[in-house]
DNA sequence: ATTTAACTCACTCATTTGGGTGAGTTGAAG
DNA sequence: CTTCAACTCACCCAAATGAGTGAGTTAAAT
């Protein structure tokens, strides 16, 4: 009942159902279904709901990069750990915009690829130690430049997150009251979010500040 | 002018010393003072107020554990980096709490370690890959113990951090509209916040959840 | 010179929120 | 057996929020 149902997107087939041989045999993990290619991602996890995706970045057709991009779009809760030889940072980065939520090298014991889905379920974010370093130098690309949000919006959304009031922001940045929720809005429409809460979520989250 | 200045708490008079020399001949890198003990940590920070500091775990005297968290009275945005020998998982949550900013081994390697305080002082949270396990697991125990937060009341936390309203908030955990907003009145008491946007930030920069 | 983006401000409206107060149930610890 | 913490639910009210719409100003880019 409580155990972890996975789907699985793997290109190499040896090492895809060595996986799910592992995975099936391991008490606490249920693989619910393997693929190839991740060119039906979305239609798979919308019918299976893993509670983990684990997606291969390298692979042919589609990347695992438009694949997680897919998962997320259809199944935004799904955990999606990549997983993949390269360390490459543009990917990475990619990845990250995407909605990834753990980042495994294949190098990785698959003890440890069992704890990061575990972890992943639980809501952690499970890296490997060498490409943890650059997922937080990717973060810093990041910066507010995906959301193109103006200087002033930066400023806003800083006070939001120190939990000021529309009326706190408008009175620190001399600024009338409307003009600050104006701004708000603004920032809210940007990141895609409907409220102040989702709006800090995701600004601390992926450190856009 | 932008090279960042540091201060050292270190009981080893040779490593001390080394790193000393090491940083004050690396361009980018200035040592204003170091200690052989973290006594007078406080007043050191308020009177150097370094970017980073380096603070061993174990000293004769006080520990860096009291050592950080004194920095961190006196100077609470100064960047505190914990160096140490052991990767005492106890000692580690301490630090936790008290507010370190990174988390390096003593057998980092120079260069790693100068990465570290360079990423320490860009608002980044180095840690030595071994021990970045540990401190999730660490952060896992946090898990209210310091706001008191009961289990229900970091489920409705962990929604509030998705942006849930409290009317979603109450659907997804099938209790009635009232509870869930009683929850978070008591959510909100504890953390010692007034609204929902504090206690997301407080959640999230302090890692509860 | 004109377009454009950023910033500014205002008004309305339905909904949500925070705060306060009070209270019933349950299960575990003493 | 009772005490207590955790969880549950309800009602009230003032304030804040999000959403939508519209518009004036300024400074930079074309």
């Amino acid at each position: 009942m409580n155990s972890i149902s996975l789907v699985l997107f793997e290109d190499n087939d040896r090492l895809r159902e060595s996986l799910v041989f592992l995975l099936n045999n391991t008490e606490g993990f249920s693989v619910l279904a393997d693929y190839n290619n991740c060119n039906d991602a979305a239609s798979a996890v919308r019918i299976y709901k893993p509670d983990v995706v684990l997606m291969d970045i390298d692979m042919p057709g589609k990347t695992g990069v438009e694949g997680v991009r897919m998962v997320k779009e259809a199944m935004p809760f799904t955990a999606v750990i990549m997983f993949t030889v390269f360390e490459d940072e543009d990917k990475l980065f990619e990845c990250l915009c995407a909605g990834a939520n753990g980042y495994m090298l294949k190098k990785t014991p698959p003890g440890k690829l069992f704890e990061a889905i575990q972890e992943v379920k639980d809501g952690g974010a499970p890296m490997s130690p060498s490409i943890a370093r650059k997922v937080l130098n990717s973060f810093k690309h990041i910066r507010s430049t995906q959301y193109n949000l103006t200087p002033r919006e930066l400023d806003v959304l800083q006070l939001l997150i120190k939990g000021y009031s529309s009326k706190m922001i408008a009175s620190e940045l001399t600024i009338s009251f409307d003009t600050a929720r104006s701004h708000l809005k603004n920032i809210y429409t940007k990141l895609h979010v409907n409220c102040g809460k989702e709006a800090i979520s995701k600004a601390l989250i992926e450190r856009i500040l």
